[in-house]
RNA sequence: GGGCGGAUAGCUCAGUGGUCAGAGCGCCUGCCUUACAAGCAGGAGGUCAUAGGUUCAAUUCCUAUUCCGCCCACCA
């Protein structure tokens, strides 16, 4: 078999690509198991770079325990996504010209339905491209029947056990949306808008009072000040005229109340702001007016009266923008608008859709959480649930002890119908997994409640939803597979999702979800800026995946991440890895055309060979170790770069090119355990190239191997090494040498141009057969040796140049009329050598040092200070005579 | 307002209480040395944000400051 001369990652991967899709990959409810629960993408979603790095964490963590030699099973599946689908079908409808107020409800839904079957599962398709080890047949969705049971029996529970309750509450409400929104549905941003001081009418003069919406003064109820503020105190109790209604309203006192802002003075609207509905709660005497529709259109019935009348009916219908404009011009033109103050805010916005957020006042389901987030809390605070990195424990833990009720309710279509049913008339009212026809009580027609549920609570079943809970299959899974063993995600869902899990996990089964939680980097745009499609800095990890090929991809990615909370995306990474995936290909091509050529030409002895097998299978040993330990810390950027290093810097770098000098018997067996164990460790990080290599090599499935197989063979050769007593530091101290002698080498070559330079070897260690070190001392640094021991060095010493290495003193003839110049080069290296040398013997005259330091680190400058000494001595006495 | 993270080479990022502070990319020099030019050898380039403190020793620990970013809460 011939191997390409670069690596050609399109016909690699189209080739393993269909061979990983025609595996059947099952659960085997094995005894030993790992388990993940995939964050399932939404269906209106493609993949972006935030999925490819989740993605490639997860695969990564299940195919590592695949080679562990466990049952890794990866649960996948698709969100319903509510409001996020919804709003994606609607905007397509109307592309074909056809708005929903045009068809029913149902139609609508339907049209949803359609889309989810033509494109909900797209995004798997792509989650596959970069190679998971996942069956996407048995993919679930949060709507699939299986699922709804779930979610109907969740929330029947929660209700029968009295953590569900209706209620009339100001809520975020996306007039665009139409629909509530969970608080942390909401964005906030800071908004330059206008502050209006508004004059209120009192029996004698006016109170000003301040807004940044004057819209709602319509829907005012009341006046409130600070108990504590004298300027206002004689005035509580009193009533003010609301301008252009014309509607008196106490002026009360309230804690709430900053005397500091604006007058002091607030205007009361509890159906429009969530404060004010805070003092409408307190004080029973206030009213509340409603004043705008759905879609923040202003409603004026409510509040007209003969005396408002005229003005009031060309406000009809307007929306709130709309309003806030009229009511201005129309406060300034009966003089009541005192002033108007540029002031910046934060204000809400829809996070689908970016409408700014109405507070509005209407029936909304809650989930009172108090109590529900008590074991979370624990099961957090004890580690029983760890999170890496771990500041976001206290994060959770902070949320939970600050944790609000959840608006559950939501006004779309497009999700679980809350399973309610009402009695309209008796007034019944009951949540049933069944669906009820009758009421009990009457006979009547029962009705179900319109509202869906906040797509989170779907989610929030996840982990034990998807292993089929509540069906009897469920225990099978639950035995086998729960809690699973990590969750990784964005940061941005910790609250929304993974605080959430866990309370319907410890709810309903009493355990944890997922032992640890990962919360990966969030990539960021070259520039710094979010990635983005509407602000055109997102890069698609499809088209890198086209252009690097999805092992590059995967790699790169977990090669910029590291820890760091946000990273921005670096193209050289994702080349640095596909350069060493081409690294890797050319090395098994070598290896390869090496056993077609095998013919004989050993240049070293037994001994030698067996030094460099056994220095390699040493370095492989402390890799492995250190690999497992990484992978066990979720440590993917250092597991990545100690591979990376060891298969350059060791492998390639040294391993390699001395075989070059070996037979092919010589290394062969070497080599397959290496390759084996190279393979095997990488594969979780690039599968497609590893799948095709190892087939190649080993004409074997890589994906039913086991580590622990591989490891063996090197365990074996480790206990030759201890139990023989062989010092494979040699080779070390000769590859050290080596780098020590190459940039003086390469000093006199440029100054000479001359391909190879002579030097004299003296006192060299003898552990390594002489001529071989020659040898090879002499191949990696383009010299050649002249004599060894050679008394003869003495006569013309000024033409030699003395380096001390690990192996022996290493003279290095310098022509004549090159010498001034290579002094200068020597110059500086000296100079260089005595910084250290004055750095450290100022150390060791510091008597504290010696009294306070580490015994070794004492030691460890002593050494060093000698051997600084030394060199310098040395040279110095050379460069003297020349 | 409360909380958290970051500032290290031209760029993107690792790392460390002590032994010339590292990688990739970029740059300079020399190489198509037969696995790999997606490569090989060598090199230049850093007061490790600023100011104090702790310590025999600080880029690393502590405090403050400046700048950047994130999260939570939203006083009209």
């Amino acid at each position: 078999m011939d191997l390409n001369k670069s690596y050609d990652f399109k016909e690699v991967e189209n080739q393993v690509i269909k061979e990983f899709s025609q595996m059947e990959i099952n659960p085997q409810f094995a005894q030993n198991t790992f388990s993940i629960a995939v964050p399932p993408p939404n269906v209106t979603g493609s993949l972006h770079m935030g999925h490819a790095l989740n993605c490639t964490i997860q695969d990564f963590l299940i195919r590592y325990n695949l080679l562990l030699g466990k049952d890794s099973v990866w649960f996948v599946g698709t969100d319903h996504a509510g409001i996020a689908t919804q709003t994606v079908v609607e905007k397509n409808l109307l592309k074909q010209g056809i708005r929903r107020s045009d068809i029913t409800p149902e139609e609508f839904l339907s049209k949803i339905w359609e889309w989810k079957e033509q494109y909900g599962s797209i995004i798997l398709d792509q989650f596959q491209r970069l190679g998971i080890y996942a069956n996407i047949k048995s993919a679930r969705f949060t709507m699939d029947p299986e699922y709804t049971k779930a979610v109907k029996k969740a929330f029947v529970e929660l209700y029968k056990k009295g953590y569900v309750y209706k209620g009339k509450r100001v809520v975020n409400w996306c007039p665009r949306c139409l629909t509530s929104l969970s608080d942390l549905e909401v964005v906030h941003k800071p908004t330059p808008t206008k502050l209006y001081y508004v004059k209120y009418k009192l029996n004698d003069g006016y109170i000003i009072i301040c807004t940044t919406r004057p819209e709602t003064i319509l829907a005012d109820t009341a006046i409130a000040v600070n108990p504590n503020d004298k300027r206002y105190s004689s005035l509580i109790g009193n009533y003010a005229e609301v301008p252009i209604v014309k509607r008196l309203v106490p002026i009360i006192s309230d804690q709430e109340v900053d005397m500091e802002f604006g007058t002091g003075a607030l205007k009361v609207t509890p159906a429009h702001d969530f404060n004010d509905f805070k003092i409408y709660q307190k004080n029973q005497q206030i009213d509340i007016i409603n004043i705008f529709n759905t879609k923040a259109q202003l409603v004026i019935d409510k509040i007209i009266n003969e005396h408002n009348k005229e003005i009031l009916e060309s406000y009809q219908g307007l929306d709130r923008y709309q309003a806030r404009e009229k009511i201005i011009k129309d406060l300034t033109e009966q003089n009541l608008l005192h002033k108007i103050e540029d002031y910046t805010t934060n204000i809400g916005y829809c996070y689908r859709c970016d409408t700014v957020i109405e507070p509005y006042y209407s029936d909304q389901w809650f989930i009172s959480m108090k109590e529900l987030v008590r074991k979370p809390k624990e099961v957090v605070e004890n580690d029983q649930i760890r999170f890496f990195p771990s500041t976001y424990k206290k994060v959770v833990i902070d949320w939970y002890e600050n944790i609000q009720d959840w608006c559950v309710s939501r006004q779309i279509l497009w999700g679980h119908r809350i399973p309610v049913y009402y009695c309209k008339d008796c007034g019944y009212e009951d949540a049933s997994e069944e669906e009820l026809r009758v009421c009990p009580k009457c006979g009547k027609n029962l009705e179900q409640e319109k509202d869906v549920l906040d797509t989170w609570f779907s989610s929030a079943l996840w982990p034990f939803a998807v292993m089929y809970w509540p069906l009897d299959k469920f225990q099978k899974y639950q035995q086998n597979y729960y809690p699973t063993n990590v969750l990784t995600t964005a940061r941005e869902i910790v609250f929304l999702w993974v605080s959430r899990m866990i309370v319907m996990s410890m709810f309903f089964l009493n355990q944890i979800p997922f032992k640890d939680v990962i919360i990966h980097a969030v990539i960021l745009a070259p520039s710094g800026k979010r990635m983005s499609k509407s602000l055109g800095t997102g890069i698609d990890p499809l088209e890198l995946i086209e252009k690097y090929g999805a092992d590059a991809l995967r790699m790169g990615l977990i090669i910029q991440t590291a820890e760091s909370q946000d990273v921005k995306f670096s193209y050289e990474k994702i080349e640095m890895a596909r350069n060493f995936i081409n690294k890797i290909w050319n090395s098994i091509r070598y290896f390869q055309i090496r056993k077609t050529n095998p013919n004989a030409k050993s240049k070293l002895s037994f001994q030698t060979i067996e030094l460099i097998n056994l220095w390699l299978y040493l370095n492989l040993y402390e890799l492995v170790n250190k690999l497992d330990q990484l992978a066990n810390n979720y440590k993917f950027f250092d597991y990545c770069m100690s591979l990376y290093q060891f298969v350059w810097n060791v492998f390639c770098d040294w391993y390699i090119e001395f075989t070059k000098f070996m037979d092919y018997s010589d290394f062969e067996k070497t080599v397959q355990d290496a390759l084996r164990i190279i393979l095997l460790y990488l594969h979780p990080l690039t599968p497609f190239s590893t799948y095709f290599l190892y087939q190649k090599i080993f004409q074997k499935n890589i994906m039913q191997e086991k580590i622990q197989n591989a490891k063996d063979a090197i365990q074996e050769q480790i206990q030759n090494i201890e139990n023989e007593g062989i010092k494979c530091s040699k080779i070390d101290d000769l590859i050290e040498s080596i780098k020590q002698i190459r940039p003086f080498i390469n000093e006199i070559i440029n100054l000479t141009a001359k391909q190879n330079v002579t030097v004299h070897y003296q006192s060299f260690d003898d552990q390594i057969d002489h001529r071989d070190l020659i040898f090879l001392f002499n191949t990696f640094t383009k010299t050649v040796h002249n004599a060894v021991n050679d008394h003869k060095i003495d006569e013309q010493l000024s033409n030699y140049f003395v380096i001390n290495t690990k192996i022996g003193s290493i003279k290095i003839f310098v022509e004549k009329e090159y010498i001034s110049k290579f002094r200068e080069f020597v110059d500086q290296k000296i100079r260089k050598l005595e910084e250290n040398v004055n750095k450290i013997q100022k150390l060791l005259n510091n008597s504290e040092f010696i009294l306070k330091a580490d015994r070794q680190v004492v030691d460890n400058y002593r050494e060093q200070l000698q051997n600084y000494l030394q060199m310098i001595e040395i040279n110095k006495t050379i460069l003297d005579q020349i």
